[in-house]
DNA sequence: CGACCGTACTACGGCAGACGTACTACGGCA
DNA sequence: TGCCGTAGTACGTCTGCCGTAGTACGGTCG
């Protein structure tokens, strides 16, 4: 299970990418989200609703109404130019986060420089 | 340059991780993540010192001040038996949100693997 | 000799974002 | 009839990162 504060600042990012590929509305969004991540994250409705509208407001989606079949209003969200752009530099975002995130989560990768030697400081003899 | 609301949420996994090698004191992983990072993240004092408070007050670290050789008290913090327990607990998450990121992050189809770019492994099972 | 810088830490208040709870509204199904 | 799934809204709370600022001491520079 995921947690909420775990995505947290990559709610966006989510967001913009799943509408890349095409409008959506918010409850199938947030229906590709737990379809996607095999049930680990179920986005809250609030959560998702103020995400979506605040992307709106920031210009990065641009929103329209539509009819479904059964009558009732449904509101679709699609990616604005300026979303295109802010995706791609979340994207960057992403990647230096996960690089700086892995080298201290991930003792696995390889040689992680002097592990015990870490302290590269002068002054820094620990006493006792 | 890293943004706060990017790490949002793994900065405990982060703090864990730098006291697995042995204690240290707020000021030096403070430094610690600033050259790990080659500079692209600082993190602010406050945000520090509240987070390593946070983590001993849920009893993941064991803090005890010593006198530095200026004679000035230092605290120093290590990672209690619970706090290695949830740092593999952290470490898992982060793996799992990671994975449902990068889903999103990273173009579909043409998978953009962490080549030579990023030199930590993809090698995650991504459930099904 | 005094001002400033680096070290080491504390206190207070603000703000953004995720959440809990709850409500509306309609169609279908048992 | 009443619950479930769809689709969305409203309101208040809590957590956590940040800005600002202050304390305290040693070393260095002019």
């Amino acid at each position: 299970m995921i947690g909420a504060d775990a995505i947290r600042g990559h709610i966006d990012l989510i967001l913009l990418a799943i509408l890349e590929h095409g409008r959506s509305y918010a409850y199938e969004i947030s229906k590709t989200l737990e379809r996607r991540s095999s049930g680990e994250y179920t986005i809250k409705q609030t959560t998702l609703y103020t995400a979506v509208k605040r992307l709106q407001a920031q210009g990065l989606l641009d929103a329209h109404e539509e009819l479904s079949e059964t009558g009732k209003p449904r509101t679709y969200y699609a990616l604005t130019v300026e979303g295109h752009e802010q995706l791609a530099l979340k994207r960057d975002e992403w990647r230096s986060t996960r690089a700086l995130v892995d080298q201290f989560a991930v003792p696995t990768g390889d040689a992680q420089p002097s592990s015990a030697a870490q302290p590269s400081h002068e002054q820094d003899q620990v006493p006792s």
